[in-house]
RNA sequence: GGGCGCUUAGCUCAGUUGGUUCAGAGCACUUGGUUUACACCCAAGGGGUCAGGGGUUCGAAUCCCUUAGCGCCCACCA
């Protein structure tokens, strides 16, 4: 058969692709075998694929395709997250290029842009994961708007609620101004910049004296309510009782005294704001302090501004430190180092902001999901995200789970008085009214009388209920899927979401479901530029993913990532590694076309050198199963990569191939070829979970009438792994690289015919195979030495050689060896004369070093003889 | 400030209860090679006081203390 010099990745991957779509090897449905389930971690609806999914998702795909080869019944659910500030922001800019602002827009309108942008623009990313040869059932596709979907969250939303676990509350926030909506914790990003330390004077009522306060935010002044000192603080405590006066606000505000205040920062007087800190906002309530809110939601000042009002923060701190200046109240700037709080997604500098938010108390729920984690229920891997988790898990906090948006889950809390503070929990508007007539006992209350919180709920108020929700068990917890497929096997997914998602994802399967909702979590890490350098549109070093797939192929790609991602650990990519990858896909390519390539006859016996091969490959290759299911199992997938590559290229290429091909146009026995195949299968079996393209092409071409597709084959049985087989053939290859370093060392060519002389006995047409010696001669004494022989040492044996070379031995080289060896005899010898090593040490060390001592003694005899010689 | 982790060859990393396998792998590098599957290849080779110092032990990359450097998470700085 006519064989491409090279594998099409092109045209055979979609090809193949499209194949095992259409005979539904990714569909899956309960049954008799046991499940294995990965829920995707949802990517955003319009986002597309990047180097961290693309390593995310291959991990998967191997998990899933590994499980499918072993008999479970694989099922991984994909789907797509509506991410609400991300796409909200996204569209929000496209209207604005067309000239049109959200403020314009009723919320259906809006909604409306929003949906046919996400029509648009969505669901390209689960294309791009096809390209990636993900193995998804793609029939259980969900988004996280979807429905049913909202109809699990809303319903969740109800529950929590019922049980007194949400509620409403006046809290300081993280607000995002251009956003103009609040953020989680996890949302805020620290940054250490360089700003300015203000030195403002306060006038004291009834005296002359100034007091001094130190301030990075000198616009904040204006809701200033109090000034506050370390009651220790001797330098202050003649103020007691005494007001101040705010500059160019001309208010008076008290001084207070709180331990809270640093004594030794600034100037030990501390401006109290509590709408704009947290801190404040404790020492405000303490002190019973007014609060004055001198923001609008833009975070341009607001009437109390004064003459500032409608301007932004940032310029405002510029006006007001000059105007301070003029009227001679600002006594100093120093410089200063602070950390800023910006937005994950608008990079916009938040602002602490006190406002009515919704909240979900987290510490009694989180209980049991700490516990899951700290007895190995759930498994983290790597392990030491342990500790992480219940750091947090045991500090956690109540989640703020409103958000000022529009695309999202719409809060299903409806209000039915006029001023807001009456409302009931419903799963519709209808039911809603219902409820609100039961509760304020009008039965005259219409539906125009309702109106539903505007706020939507946290992305991630949806996403934590996700491997619950995409199997319906939310709404339906009685059906055959939920009950089949949860909990689910492995979560995989970056250490980034630990809190975000996969903690709450643990509260909320032990909450709502009384089990966990997956069993082990592989973190992978973050994908990062050959320096180290986090990948960023800014910094252009993000290889475009696709571009990869097309340039090397998808199983290129895909070895390439594995070859360096172990697990938890930062990945420095480097697009050399997708070359790597390639060469490894070319490596294959080439032994299957060697193979292809061979004429088969029956006539001819098999060699014994050809048995000797098999039976040395059949044991290699289990010891080499066992090595790579052991890797699997503790989830170290790059190192199971790792073996896989060695076993292909060093064992099945360099060393059977090797042994067993026939000479040029010479025909193969039936009995070896035979072997060939079926061990070839079982490597390209073994590597289809990372290479599933190439290995099935190959499959098609080798696999006999009955063999399925290589997807649904099966992974290979364990065969008696014969370590003294293993050990013989280390023998004899060792011999040979010993052969070949001599034949490099004295420069005698390839080509040339050599005759080997030996005392040991070993197989000797294999080794004849492999170093293409015309002859190899067995004697017990080599002293009555053959004309023109060179000797050589492998190991601790003696080997001849006969050939034209003149033999200059290298007597400086020889005793060198020979002052190493007795060096290392004596440290033996010590050893073993130790009264505490021989007591102590175990037998197999000890028998070790017996064993040490006798090949060192054989090789100082030979080098001895050498000399002599 | 609180918690966690890391430092082993030029690079990326293995190294499990201290003792066969302990000083390793892949890549990179050097040298030789157009050997009828593959130069995207074959063969051979050179690289390391296991971050520094101290200790425990018959024995330490591994356990303990300490110093230095790097990183992550949380809290937070008027």
């Amino acid at each position: 058969m006519e064989i491409s010099k090279n594998f099409d990745s092109k045209n055979l991957e979609s090809k193949w692709y499209d194949y095992w779509v259409k005979n539904k090897y990714f569909s899956s449905i309960p049954n008799e075998k046991t499940p294995y389930t990965i829920v995707i971690p949802p990517p955003n609806v319009t986002g597309i694929l990047h180097m961290g999914h693309m390593l995310n998702n291959t991990i998967q795909d191997i998990l899933i395709r590994k499980a499918r080869l072993e008999g479970y019944n694989a099922c991984w659910i994909p789907g797509t997250d509506h991410a609400s500030i991300a796409t909200e922001a996204k569209v929000v800019n496209k209207l604005k290029s067309q000239g049109i602002t959200k403020k314009d827009l009723t919320r259906d309108e809006f909604l409306n842009h929003a949906w046919d942008w996400t029509e648009e623009h969505g669901g390209l990313i689960l294309e791009q994961l096809k390209k990636l040869g993900c193995s998804c059932d793609w029939d259980r596709t969900k988004f996280t708007l979807d429905n049913d979907m909202s109809e699990s969250v809303i319903k969740v939303f109800i529950e929590l609620h019922e049980k007194n676990l949400i509620y409403k509350g006046y809290r300081m926030v993280n607000w995002d101004p251009e956003a103009k909506t609040t953020l989680s914790n996890e949302e805020v990003i620290y940054e250490e910049v360089n700003s300015k330390l203000y030195h403002i004077k306060y006038k004291i009522i009834g005296s002359e004296e100034t007091l001094s306060v130190a301030t990075t935010r000198p616009e904040t002044i204006f809701g200033d309510t109090a000034i506050a000192i370390n009651p220790s603080d001797e330098r202050y405590t003649h103020l007691k009782g005494k007001k101040v006066l705010i500059p160019i606000v001309n208010k008076e505000i008290p001084v207070i005294y709180d331990d809270y205040v640093d004594i030794k920062f600034g100037t030990g007087c501390l401006k109290v704001t509590p709408a704009h800190s947290e801190n404040d906002k404790i020492i405000g309530d303490k002190h019973n302090l007014e609060i004055v809110d001198i923001f609008n939601e833009d975070a341009t000042l607001n009437h109390f501004g004064l003459h500032f009002e409608g301007l932004d923060r940032f310029v405002v701190r510029d006006k007001i430190s000059i105007e301070l200046n003029e009227i001679g109240a600002l006594s100093k700037t120093k410089n200063h180092i602070n950390s800023v709080g910006k937005s994950e997604r608008t990079k916009c500098i938040i602002e602490p902001r006190l406002s009515e938010q919704w909240f979900l108390k987290m510490e009694d729920i989180s209980k049991p999901a700490l516990d899951a984690v700290m007895k190995d229920e759930i498994k983290l891997f790597p392990k030491k995200f342990k500790n992480t988790y219940r750091n947090w898990m045991e500090n956690v906090r109540d989640w703020n789970i409103s958000r000022q948006l529009w695309w999202g889950h719409q809060i299903p809390v409806y209000y039915y008085d006029t001023n807001k503070s009456k409302y009931v929990v419903a799963e519709n508007i209808d039911l809603a009214l219902e409820k609100a007539k039961k509760e304020s006992g009008n039965y005259n209350l219409k539906l125009s009388d309702l109106s539903q919180e505007e706020d939507v709920l946290d992305t991630w108020f949806s996403s934590w209920i996700w491997p619950i929700s995409v199997l319906d068990g939310i709404r339906n917890p009685e059906n055959d899927e939920f009950k089949y497929y949860y909990p689910t096997n492995d979560l995989v997914t970056g250490p980034d979401i630990l809190f975000f998602w996969v903690a709450r994802m643990i509260v909320s399967g032990l909450e709502f479901k009384k089990n966990i909702p997956f069993s082990s979590v592989y973190f992978t890490g973050l994908v990062r530029d050959k320096q180290g350098r986090k990948m960023s549109k800014q910094l252009g070093n993000s290889p475009d993913a696709v571009k990869l797939i097309e340039d090397f192929g998808a199983d290129s790609v895909r070895v390439g990532l594995l070859l360096s991602a172990p697990a938890g650990n930062d990945l420095l990519f480097d697009v050399s590694l997708c070359q790597q990858g390639k060469n490894f896909s070319n490596k294959v390519w080439n032994s299957f076309r060697l193979i292809s390539s061979w004429k088969v006859s029956k006539e001819i016996q098999q060699s014994d050198y050809s048995k000797s091969a098999v039976e040395w490959f059949e044991n290699k290759f289990n010891l080499r199963l066992l090595e790579i299911e052991d890797h699997f199992s503790k989830y170290r997938i790059s190192d199971a990569l790792m073996s896989i590559y060695k076993l292909v290229w060093d064992d099945f290429c360099s060393w059977y191939l090797e042994i067993v091909k026939p000479g040029y146009q010479q025909p193969l026995d039936f009995s070896t070829y035979n072997s060939s195949i079926i061990l070839f299968k079982k490597c390209l079996t073994v590597m289809h979970p990372f290479m599933p393209f190439i290995t099935e092409e190959i499959w098609s071409k080798i696999k006999s009438e009955n063999d399925s597709s290589l997807v649904v084959s099966k992974w290979p049985k364990h065969m008696k792994g014969d370590k003294s087989v293993i050990e013989k053939f280390q023998e004899i290859t060792d011999l040979v690289s010993g052969v070949r370093k001599f034949r490099k060392n004295k420069g005698i060519s390839f080509k040339e015919e050599i005759t080997l002389f030996s005392k040991v006995v070993f197989e000797k047409e294999l080794v004849s195979v492999l170093l293409k010696l015309s002859n190899v001669v067995l004697t017990n004494d080599f002293s009555k030495k053959e004309l023109n022989t060179t000797s050589f040492i492998v190991g601790s044996n003696e080997f001849h050689v006969n050939n034209k070379v003149d033999e200059i031995e290298d007597t400086e080289k020889i005793k060198q060896d020979l002052d190493y060896n007795l060096g290392f005899l004596k440290s033996i010898k010590a050893k073993l004369s130790n009264k505490r090593f021989v007591e102590n040490a175990p037998k197999n060390v000890l028998e070790n070093e017996l064993k040490k001592e006798k090949d060192t003694l054989a090789k100082i005899a030979i080098l001895k003889s050498k000399l002599i010689n």
